[in-house]
RNA sequence: GGAGGGUUCGCAUAGUGGUCUAGUGCGCGCGCUUGGAAAGCGCGUAUGCCGUAAGGCAUCACGGGUUCAAAUCCUGUACCCUCCGCCA
């Protein structure tokens, strides 16, 4: 959500960033209309309430007269009818406010198709087999390490058992990135992954993309898609200490998503799955110092992949393919050598976004300035430490040798019990 | 799932129809006092909306109702707590 004195104070500008990321400009105009008849209710309901009061006042210091009496209950009616209208309005008013995306920042390639990719770095040796590499599937199905066939028996298309060396690489590298980032301060978290409508709404993943949510009927909660939707909201109607900014936290969770829309799109394997485990990196940060926190964040998730010897490529996300939340985004692409008929190609492990203010207003969390004692809204940042799933396709290819087995990436070796190879079963 | 209790200003509490956005204590801030501090004393201490401003309006978990008037009465819902049952 935007601040509604900026959509007044810069309409025009607003209308080419919504532009630029593809949404319909229109809403402006329609959220300042809707604005102003909100408030014209708003100020005459404040004026009848105020007649009302002195007269009441008045009856209580025992002077009544039948014609006030005759007055308040007229103004009782006719309060009623505009209180009802105020109601509409206000509802009329909030649902645009929430339809309008936040608007990219300057750093965001313009790009309103989101077609275009726009690479700023890359980073790594790609490995060098002299051999053709195989891709995870393969791989993965000779040493026994996932089962998506019978996941397919209990539990539909879309979903795989992660097996013996690869289910204790899943909790090495958990323990991996928890030792790191606790060094770093982020605070480690396992976080439930049920949520209420209202917070799942203030995140805004719900009024576009509400078809990838999984929900509860009978219980009316979501199943998240991402630790970043419980962090946000474990902190929604706080004021947060600003002595303690950036706040910064590394959640563990299972994740939900029902990819609807991407039938017949990675339908092998576990690249796109409906349940996943992530750890994310949350921050809630001072607005001045969301540029370097994003920045840093982003630091955090190359460090991760160098430490496991990943080459990768980082993208600076153009504005039409920004979510709603996000005014800035950059990707992190693991370089997977087995994809491609052993050509290899690049895929989407990491992403990290800076939602400004836009999900702290939705959420109402905020920070009192020590100077000036007023209280502003926190920015909102997030970014992947690592979605485990892909973490481990990307683990699987990369270190992949000649007889089909895996080595074990130096850095997870000293979590993995001794095991320094993932080996085809005797 | 069954039975009971609760939800008021950062915290703890007072408040059973108008003088209550709301008292008191603690905490916090400023000042006096002091060589300095503590104590003491005084003053201040929620948020949102409308308005250039003066000022106005709203909020005592949330919604509905009664009334000229609701923190207070009636009613529905949510959440929390205790006990019982079930359970990893």
């Amino acid at each position: 959500m935007l601040d509604i004195k900026y959509i007044h104070n810069n309409p025009d500008l607003l209308k080419q960033k919504l532009t630029n990321k593809g949404s319909d400009p229109s809403l402006i105009d329609q959220v300042i209309l809707a604005d102003d008849s909100r408030k014209e209710l708003v100020s005459k309901i404040d004026d009848l309430r105020h007649s009302k009061s002195l007269l009441e006042d008045k009856i209580a210091k025992g002077q009544k007269e039948p014609a006030d009496l005759e007055f308040l209950k007229k103004a009782k009616v006719s309060l009623k009818e505009l209180e009802d209208k105020a109601t509409l309005a206000d509802a009329e008013f909030t649902k645009v406010m929430r339809l309008i995306p936040n608007p990219p920042l300057d750093i965001v390639p313009v790009d309103p198709m989101g077609k275009q990719i726009f690479v700023l770095r890359e980073v790594g040796n790609k490995p060098k087999f002299d051999f053709k590499p195989q891709d995870y599937v393969n791989l993965s199905e000779k040493l026994d390490l996932i089962d998506t066939e019978r996941a397919a028996k209990t539990s539909g298309s879309r979903f795989g058992f992660i097996k013996n060396e690869l289910a204790l690489m899943e909790f090495a590298l958990l323990q991996f990135v928890f030792q790191k980032l606790s060094k770093e301060g982020f605070i480690p978290l396992v976080t439930p992954v049920m949520l209420k409508p209202k917070l799942m709404e203030g995140m805004g993943y719900v009024e576009r993309g509400g078809e990838e949510i999984y929900y509860l009927p009978k219980d009316d909660l979501y199943l998240v898609g991402t630790a970043e939707q419980m962090i946000g909201s474990m902190h929604s109607d706080e004021i947060l200490d600003y002595n303690k900014l950036p706040l910064r936290y590394a959640a563990f969770s299972s994740c939900f998503r029902r990819e609807a829309g991407s039938y017949g799109k990675d339908t092998k394997g576990i690249l796109r799955v409906h349940q996943f485990d992530k750890i994310e990196m949350f921050v809630f940060s001072k607005p001045e110092e969301a540029v370097q926190e994003h920045e840093f964040l982003l630091k955090m998730e190359e460090e991760l992949m160098q430490a496991l010897k990943i080459p990768y490529r980082v993208l600076n996300i153009c504005s039409g393919d920004l979510g709603d939340p996000a005014a800035a985004k950059f990707d992190i692409e693991a370089w997977l050598p087995g994809q491609n008929n052993g050509e290899g190609e690049y895929r989407e492990t990491h992403s990290t976004s800076n939602c400004t203010d836009f999900q702290a207003r939705r959420l109402n969390i905020r920070y009192r300035d020590p100077q000036s004692q007023d209280l502003h809204f926190v920015y909102t940042l997030n970014g992947t430490a690592f979605a485990i799933g892909r973490a481990l396709i990307a683990i699987i290819e990369n270190y992949q040798m000649a007889d089909g087995n895996i080595k074990v990436p130096e850095a997870l070796q000293p979590y993995m019990g001794g095991i320094k190879e993932m080996a085809r079963k005797a």
